[in-house]
DNA sequence: GCTACTTCGAGTCACGATTACCAGAACCGG
DNA sequence: CCGGTTCTGGTAATCGTGACTCGAAGTAGC
């Protein structure tokens, strides 16, 4: 007999460590694709929307507290589970370097590099595929690399952000003006201290919403999502 | 008791007539919203892909056959529905204007312009607003007017796609060297004939695939999705 | 205290893309 | 044949981007 397809909820999460993207998974603790690593997630519960699953997900399995949080695809193909059907409604999230560092490897939980991940279960290697691509593209004409920052933060540590996500070396002098000329970041006045160079001043993010909001106020941003 | 959300999948179409975007919509024919009108869809079945779905309720409910479909965004909000939890896919297509014909006005379907729809059921409208501004979005950095031409075109009826979706007049002289520049349409050699002015040159577009790859490709292309 | 070294941050220059604008080419209708 | 329309190629000004230079402002070492 046919049952109606199970809905799941999973989040593949971004952080950066030593100028390099990582992501945290879980290992599976039952078949199938038992002791594989997977994406954190779980059950869509009837009286929960769907970004709250996944926030609340995320808090229970890795500890995390994403300050960026969307909607990446929704993947229902038939045969992506052995144990049935199984459509997955999948977010992205980034996480600051404290955070990540608060939430450090246990026995179920390990981080490991976003570009070379072991094979997960089900499809959750495209799946993460994916989101490396989109937040890649989104890098470069948002001002989302605030998820993966402190409140405030020098040029180079923003530019070492792109740098990381890009996988190339940015000009710093051509890189400021963009930056700058974008109008989302503005001086706090103070200069970080203590460097054996000239002190960098520090920027701060205007907008302070950074959370998605979904398809919600689509129409006020110039996103350009695919 | 609990039940589980139900799965549906809902698609929102968009066509060109006299140079204006219409959508058609169908009328419920059942609780709740009966009465209303509300974008083609259907519950997802157990042994059948997302967009397979998407596809065979266009047919089934509109008659039409899309040149392009691809996923917008699963809409999953606690409330949707006064009938219970529902999530629905929500998938965006385009079909061609001899389609759209073909696939007249009947008593339970029935076309609108997509910037001025009437109240719809659930929370339609908001989504076909999303869907209008991911076109308008997308028309901007991909070859998708080819979704709303015929097989062959002048450069001013590509134009004309580009102006309907924006709303804005564009320079001919300008848009035939971005058009061409591009490297995704070549000329026919033929010239359409009839018009009481110079006759155009009729172009063709060189990239067959059409119908969105979903993440599968998405490393391949050069894609802005949000 | 002086020098060497590093990064910061402002400036310049060349190049490609975009935009506004102009004018000849090529058709039809009267 | 002439007026009206659109098509199509061309030009000049403007803007954004990338490569590069150089003084400014700190620390570290001697």
């Amino acid at each position: 007999m046919d049952e109606q397809p199970q809905l799941a909820v999973s989040t593949v999460i971004f952080s950066l460590r030593d100028s390099e993207l990582w992501t945290p998974l879980v290992r599976r603790i039952r078949q199938p694709f038992r002791d594989r690593w997977a994406l954190p997630g779980g059950w869509v519960q009837p009286q929960e929307g769907l970004e709250a699953t996944a926030a609340r997900k995320l808090l229970e399995t890795t500890a995390l507290d994403p300050t960026y949080l969307e909607q990446l695809y929704c993947f229902g193909d038939i045969g992506r589970s052995p144990s049935g059907r199984v459509v997955s409604i999948v977010y992205w999230a980034l996480v600051r370097p404290e955070q990540a560092e608060l939430a450090s490897d246990g026995e179920n939980v390990r981080w490991f590099r976003a570009d070379a991940l072991p094979g997960l279960a089900f499809d959750h290697n495209r799946i993460v595929e994916y989101a490396l691509w989109r937040l890649r593209n989104k890098m470069a004409y948002s001002s989302i690399a605030h998820g993966l920052l402190g409140e405030t933060f020098t040029l180079a540590e923003l530019r070492g952000v792109h740098e990381a996500v890009r996988g190339t070396t940015l000009d710093p002098a051509n890189f400021r003006r963009q930056a700058l000329a974008g109008g989302s970041i503005v001086p706090t006045g103070e200069h970080l201290v203590g460097a054996s160079h000239r002190p960098p001043a520090l920027y701060r993010y205007t907008d302070a919403t950074l959370v998605d909001q979904g398809p919600l106020l689509a129409s006020a941003l110039t996103d350009r999502e695919d």
